[in-house]
DNA sequence: ACACCGATTATCT
DNA sequence: GATAATCGGTGTA
């Protein structure tokens, strides 16, 4: 197990490194508490070409601005009303790339996560979203623009090899996107049969 | 299993 | 004033 450097982040491929990212841990510790899952979803977010991503055509607004800032740092926002998302920002200075993360597998910290998305939640849909990830994880507003280090939120890589595959399929919920929406930008792990 | 739809508000036009 | 990188409840099967 090894703490990913924010450097990771500087890479200039942003699909590549939401590839990489599958079968990673994130972690945070919030309100004392830590929790940790393996990341099972991911989608890329391609800058100021991508027409899905809030950057498209250079736009250049207080949101956004967290995203043209050096790779390695959280991008979080407010989503239809009610939901933090939680990305992380990629490439150098000036290139507004960033990673959704949009599904995890609880790992540690499960007592925490359940208190903060209810007890009648049951375990398989306690971070299968990525609303539903920040919510458990603690993740929220005051953390946009936090640095990526470890013991506050942070990613590590694992030696444990991943059963399964990750596919690449067209992102969730960007109709707007045009011909866009149908880009391979989002990666999942799919467990191999036997190994549900 | 799957489709539909209402909630709720920061952000941008 | 419209939109939105979602979620959970309700309905039908």
């Amino acid at each position: 197990m090894s703490v990913i450097p924010t450097s990771f982040f500087l890479q200039m491929d942003v699909v590549s490194l939401a590839n990489q990212l599958i079968g990673c841990r994130l972690n945070t510790v919030i309100d004392g508490k830590f929790c940790s899952g393996i990341v099972l979803e991911t989608e890329a977010y391609a800058g100021e070409t991508d027409k899905a991503s809030h950057a498209f055509g250079g736009r250049k607004t207080f949101r956004t601005s967290v995203m043209y800032k050096e790779g390695g740092i959280a991008y979080v926002y407010f989503c239809y009303g009610m939901h933090y998302l939680f990305n992380v920002v990629t490439a150098v200075e000036g290139v507004p790339h960033a990673i959704l993360i949009r599904a995890l597998l609880p790992v540690e910290g499960i007592d925490a996560m359940q208190s903060r998305r209810g007890s009648k939640v049951k375990f398989g849909q306690l971070t299968n979203g990525p609303g539903k990830l920040t919510k458990a994880m603690g993740i929220e507003k005051s953390h946009n623009g936090l640095l990526l280090e470890e013991g506050h939120i942070w990613f590590e890589k694992t030696s444990e090899k991943l059963v399964g595959d990750i596919v690449a399929t067209p992102r969730i919920g960007i109709d707007y996107a045009e011909e866009d929406a149908l880009l391979p930008y989002r990666f999942v792990w799919m467990p191999s049969e036997g190994h549900k």
